[in-house]
RNA sequence: GGGAGCUUAGCUCAGCUGGGAGAGCAUAUGCCUUACAAGCAUAGGGUCACAGGUUCGAUCCCUGUAGCUCCCACCA
């Protein structure tokens, strides 16, 4: 006899479970060369701050296709990662110890970095496995790690030798916050910020040429203005020079297309930096640079009044002198958005330096040609790959001036400044720490250590070649490795992630990374917020709520959305739909077992009855429906699928139909009690196979309960789901006729105030014709079900 | 300014082959039914955003409009 408790305790049983699953290291990867590969390529979660709920929605939905894939019988290969290197992490530790990274020495920082980095792994790591994570944390890997760096520098280095990687001194986006260069994708916008148009006047043959600027500090950084060809209202000024007000020096007029003939006064004054058009001009022009801000975010100390201001100040001075001047002919307000650093928040200034590129603006066409081969789930989501490769306006900047992060293997020769690259077989290595041993070209010697790291994306880019690493020393062989089968991620890291992991694969594989991308939406706090690992969502702390609702709970919700489309979190929701569903499980499995006593599922009923048959094939159809959706990632219709078959016609219905014959063979017989326990079983063994990858504690318990002895399989999660494919239409339209007949005797009992038990007269059932045999065949169950004293039957032709 | 997604019951949403308007929650009423009151049954509740078009037929396809959300651009 199978001991069932009465209830069901999630938060126990879970515990037991995983230490199940870990005892019998159910999921350790094993290359199996009879099953078919299925690599997934995980979102390294940055290691930024805590976990919120969002995490467990998106990560979730990948980790429910990793069990999904491993009961369709593909050898699957999900390993974990941190990304805990870079700009993210430093701004974590910074914000945690109250040290600047600057003030400090760097190997002491990175001490720091490393003790704190590590404790929110743990942290995370605990969350991943209490909320029943299937993947083989042997494959764990961190981006910091000594390999991983080894990886990200040779990725480097290829890329260098190829001609790919190279150092360039131009303008380059610089946060003066976080005092280093950054890349075009962690530009963020800060809206509506209001500022000042002023209308200054440049002489120039007598007449004064009025421009618009918003950014009057840079005054002395002007090297040109610039009107529209087209515009014949200063066509005359055109190669002329005019008089820059207050500092009186001659700069040319220049004509550029870019310039809006309708903005301000369609006269442009080309500074260095004021913005990105700035430096566009300043490279095609070939114009002369004029510093006008430090990297640490003040005026330099040759501008004349304003040197040593931060840049607001300086704006502010400026303003005055000019207007004390007259200079300034007309202010306007005006509202508009600026670009700013994601990570600081702080606004992005553009000052020149020498940087590590890698070039993308020109292998646009490439870049979209591999987004086309790609399969995006959303398909939709392709297009913001597309918008954004589209939109490209710099090569990527991949070299940080911080210190917690991959260091850029180069010296570069002290007289001539040629760069010396470190050798493969010397990786990883922190030119900071190790001295350059060759000697350059030109003769010299001696070489000056690149200080500078990478950027982070520089590494989490290869995460497909750090799984390869870590399945070759796992035994897995590298030919059908790559392209891996799926990376899975959120939406708002395509222009980061995907795409950057796009562009390494190209250049190191030629082919794209992985065949398929499964876009998962976001989880957004009730006002329409989003959380974030950096802001206090301390009400939602997953850790919290997965002690308190149960990881089945939590994960059972993180189904409930199409893929890609953000969905809000309410607690209350979560923890009604779950607990419902949860303890329906339960009770249904109980139920169910505990008529199977003295079943034997190799023993197959010679005559099994059809509405035995309808849940069996009503069973198969949803299996068939449930593996379309989950082909292509949709969880959340998959769930909708099972929980339909389970509720309405398990539960609703069928149990209610068998319950007496299971209850009294005696009265009903003996083999068709034997075809009720050949039907139950198998629906309630299937439904609990789906349920498995959504709710895999619960699941796992009951199969231990009551399916292992039968089955074999030491857990369900190594068991297969059957595969059905077709299913018999009669069959499911004469349970649709068996579910109709019933809900009218129910209505009319509800209708009558009358108890379900209560016995009514007779009871008629519509049906075609040919469903007359299997009618009579089942009326003594469906006279237990509605308590029925007589059957009318109505056929039609 | 460009692009994408969304708009269906009081709430959250499904409806992906063009013919039935749906689920859960909430509400109301009834029911202790040999798994489950953490349950069961039944019911009420809709201009499928709006306007045109295609079609025998449109929630679904096309065009336009409005609102919301997101992505990208916009810094002179």
């Amino acid at each position: 006899m199978i001991e069932f408790e009465k209830h069901y305790n999630g938060l126990e049983t879970e515990k037991e479970m995983q230490k199940y699953w870990d005892d019998n290291k159910i999921y350790d990867f094993k290359p199996d060369k009879s099953r078919l590969l299925y690599n997934i390529d995980t979102p390294p979660p940055t290691v930024s701050g805590s976990l919120h709920i969002g995490h467990i929605f998106s990560y979730t939905q990948a980790e429910m296709i990793a069990r999904f894939k491993r009961m369709q019988g593909y050898n699957v290969f999900y390993p974990f990662g941190f990304d805990d290197n870079g700009l993210p992490s430093e701004r974590l530790v910074e914000k945690e110890t109250g040290i600047k990274a600057r003030d400090i020495p760097r190997s002491q920082f990175c001490d720091k970095c490393i003790e704190i980095t590590k404790k929110y792994e743990e942290e995370f790591m605990s969350l991943w496995k209490s909320m029943g994570f299937s993947c083989d944390w042997n494959l764990q890997y961190s981006t910091a790690s000594l390999n991983t760096q080894r990886l990200s520098q040779k990725s480097f280095l290829e890329l260098a030798k190829a001609g790919h990687a190279y150092i360039k001194e131009s303008p380059v986006l610089w946060c003066v916050e976080c005092q280093t260069s950054i890349a075009q994708a962690e530009l963020d916008t800060i809206e509506d910020v209001e500022t000042t148009f002023n209308y200054i006047p440049f002489m120039c043959e007598g007449n004064a040429l009025m421009i618009a600027t918003t950014r009057p500090e840079y005054l002395y950084g002007c090297v040109c203005l610039f009107v529209n060809p087209e515009d014949e209202r200063y066509a005359d000024y055109v190669g002329k020079t005019a008089t820059v007000p207050l500092y009186n020096y001659e700069v040319p007029v220049m004509t550029d297309e870019k310039v809006g003939i309708d903005k301000g006064t369609g006269i442009v004054m080309c500074c260095t930096f004021g913005d990105s058009t700035d430096a566009e001009w300043y490279e095609k022009y070939n114009l002369p640079y004029r510093k006008i801000l430090l990297p640490y975010g003040k005026i330099a100390d040759d501008v004349p009044y304003i040197a040593g201001l931060k840049v607001q100040a300086a704006r502010k001075e400026i303003i005055r002198l000019l207007d004390e001047n007259g200079l300034i002919h007309k202010t306007e307000k005006i509202t508009h958005t600026v670009a700013s650093h994601e990570r600081c928040g702080k606004e992005i200034e553009i000052i020149p330096s020498s940087q590590w590129y890698i070039e993308v603006m020109s292998k646009k066409e490439e870049l979209l040609k591999a987004g086309d081969k790609i399969k995006w789930y959303p398909a939709h989501m392709k297009n913001r790959y597309v918008a954004w490769v589209e939109n490209l306006k710099w090569d990527w900047c991949i070299s940080r001036q911080r210190y917690f992060g991959i260091p850029i293997p180069v010296w570069y020769c002290k007289e001539c400044g040629t760069p010396a690259f470190a050798k493969l077989e010397q990786l990883p290595v922190n030119p900071l720490e190790t001295d350059y041993d060759g000697i350059c070209e030109c003769g010299c010697k001696e070489f000056i250590p690149d200080k500078a790291v990478f950027d982070t994306w520089m590494t989490s880019s290869i995460t497909p070649q750090i799984n390869l690493d870590k399945a070759k020393e796992h035994g897995i062989e590298e030919s059908g490795f790559m392209p891996m089968t799926m990376r899975t991620q959120a939406h708002e890291i395509i222009r980061t992630w995907a795409f950057y992991t796009i562009v390494k694969s190209l250049y190191h594989t030629g082919e794209i990374p992985w065949q398929e991308a499964m876009i998962c939406g976001f989880a957004l706090a009730k006002q329409g917020e989003k959380f974030s690992k950096s802001k206090d969502n301390s009400k939602y702390s997953p850790p919290d709520l997965v002690r308190e609702y149960s990881a089945d709970a939590l994960r059972y919700w993180s189904a409930n959305a199409r893929l890609g489309t953000d969905t809000f979190f309410d607690i209350q929701e979560m923890q009604d739909a779950s607990k419902r569903l949860i303890t329906k499980l339960w009770n249904s499995s109980k139920f169910v077992l505990s008529h199977l006593e003295d079943f034997d599922p190799k023993y197959k009923p010679e005559n099994i009855l059809h509405v035995d048959r309808w849940i069996i094939e009503r069973t198969n159809e949803a299996i068939i429906e449930a593996v379309r959706w989950l082909n292509e990632y949709e969880i959340g219709l998959a769930r909708k699928i099972v929980d339909d078959l389970f509720w309405k016609d398990l539960c609703d219905n069928y149990i209610e139909i068998v319950k007496e014959r299971l209850y009294q063979p005696e009265v009903h017989g003996f083999e068709e009690r034997k075809s009720a326990q050949h039907a139950i079983y198998y629906c309630l063994f299937n439904i609990l196979k789906i349920y498995a990858i959504y709710i895999p504690h619960e699941t796992e318990y009951i199969y231990l309960k009551g399916f292992k002895d039968f089955e074999g399989a030491i857990s369900i999660h190594l068991t297969e789901w059957e595969k059905p494919v077709s299913v018999d239409s009669e069959i499911l339209e004469f349970g649709e006729i068996l579910k109709h007949a019933i809900g009218e005797v129910r209505k009319y009992k509800t209708e009558n105030n009358l108890s379900m038990r209560a016995e009514i007269d007779e009871a008629v059932i519509t049906a075609g014709a040919k469903f007359e045999k299997w009618l009579s065949e089942t009326e003594k169950d469906f006279i237990a079900c509605t308590h029925a004293k007589k059957i009318v039957y109505e056929f039609q032709l």
